[in-house]
DNA sequence: CTATCATATCGATAATGATCGATATGACAA
DNA sequence: TTGTCATATCGATCATTATCGATATGATAG
């Protein structure tokens, strides 16, 4: 923990992969445990787990077609989509009126290695 | 998301690695976005971030051990491994007074799989 | 321009959770 | 047994956040 070298700033910036899994190994700083936890925290909703996995299976989903499907309203997407979108989990492109959501693997990815390796 | 197969619970207990992501893929019910949630919950916060990677860099900690470079009161260093404990990220030994805690490696690897193959 | 529709932001409320001091539990020593 | 020490639990406080209705923004249609 004590002087680490490889900062998870750079894990994300690398976008992956190199050997060894910092949370499982090295230990954290009190700077990069902060930006970590802002990423598992908008992971930790279920609602947004939902979401999230509605835009994985559709490839591309407008925030219009969210809120059926969990059964929340339009303030209560739009702010869920904000947080996904801010922890750089989802990314978002409008077209017209509506907003289209699609994942963004590679930080999916990163954050996966960031647990352990494998 | 509608009817999936393989369950998050499943997941957990199989222990992991199949091919795909559930979250990336399948969708997930509101009962495994819940499970799941509680989980990346269980590391969406900073101390309890560090405290892990403390445990994994040292093997085995004693709860002792951990008030000093968390700079946290022991009923709370008390609450954050109860927390990692039931989201099943570390395991915990009595050893006469004191408690040793480890991680539970494949309960990351599994967490990291949910997330996205590789 | 005006009206309409999708989304974003605002303000309030209720629930959750991080933290602490105080106290309880449980193990060891004498 | 009694005292001490490490941990667990309790109760309170303060901060964060999920949710909603209301309103603002911004784009398209007429």
């Amino acid at each position: 923990m004590i002087d680490m070298t490889s900062h998870v700033s750079e894990w994300f910036e690398s976008g992956a992969v190199d050997c060894c899994a910092p949370v499982a190994t090295e230990g954290l700083n009190e700077r990069d445990a902060e930006e970590l936890a802002r990423v598992f925290s908008a992971l930790a909703d279920p609602v947004r787990l939902r979401l999230l996995s509605l835009v994985a299976a559709g490839g591309e989903v407008c925030s219009c077609n969210l809120e059926g499907p969990l059964n929340k309203r339009q303030s209560t997407i739009s702010h869920h989509t904000s947080i996904l979108h801010n922890a750089g989990l989802i990314s978002g492109t409008r077209r017209g009126r509506w907003m289209y959501w699609r994942v963004v693997p590679e930080r999916l990815a990163a954050v996966a290695q960031l647990l352990g390796p494998r």
